[in-house]
DNA sequence: AAACGGATGGGCT
DNA sequence: GCCCATCCGTTTG
């Protein structure tokens, strides 16, 4: 497997969500490699009012407005923290939500993370994943190009040919019909399987 | 299979 | 206060 450049980032931040799909997430941590294959995305763009960077730059999303392939950040419902890589030209302020994935390496690792077994249930949602994967909060701003950095993306060439689908962004209420997110069609590790049926 | 509410805390009006 | 790019256990159809 081949890391991804980063000209793989600086591109046009759907085209960048669409594309991470089948890409693998590893993960170098203490207690040994923890990977999974992304199976769904969401694109929170410039001039879009349910991105954090929709009012300006902040002291909290301040990465979002970095260069691109590097991880953004963020806290959330008191308790939870999610995962985003940031696209496209450096200030306008996108970044690609990394929602799923299947897990490919360190599953026990991960069953210890969640406290859960059921391996479809480790890492299908945005919180959920990154406890499954140990990351913290201070790995927000690392560059997931270098080949000094505990996280990195890869290319894998072994995947067969996917079908991309979209639809609406989960648990947004601003722009919320914008189908701005992207998943694997009939992977069984996306967030929701039901997902289109609602609102 | 879907709906609901509690957990939990930082930032903003 | 109220909102929030969530999750989970419980209740209801």
């Amino acid at each position: 497997m081949k890391p991804l450049p980063k000209s793989f980032f600086d591109k046009p931040t759907v085209e960048v969500a669409k594309n991470l799909l089948g890409k693998v997430l590893f993960h170098r941590t203490a207690k040994g490699i923890i990977a999974g294959r992304i199976v769904e995305t969401e694109a929170y763009l410039h001039m879009d009012e349910a991105s954090h960077s929709f009012k300006g730059k902040t002291a909290l999303n301040a990465m979002m407005f970095d260069s691109p392939g590097r991880a953004y950040i963020y806290f959330t419902y008191g308790m939870y923290h999610c995962f985003n890589i940031v696209t496209n030209k450096k200030d306008t302020g996108e970044a690609v939500l990394i929602r799923a994935l299947e897990p490919i390496l360190g599953i026990d690792l991960m069953k210890k993370n969640r406290k859960k077994e059921n391996v479809k249930d480790l890492c299908s949602g945005p919180a959920k994943l990154f406890i499954a994967l140990g990351m913290k909060k201070e790995q927000n701003g690392s560059s997931l190009i270098s080949s000094k950095s505990e996280l990195r993306l890869m290319q894998d060439d072994t995947l067969k040919r996917i079908t991309i689908a979209s639809a609406k962004r989960i648990g947004i209420k601003k722009a919320a019909d914008k189908k701005l997110r992207f998943y694997i069609k009939g992977n069984e590790f996306v967030s929701r399987k039901y997902h289109d049926k609602k609102i």
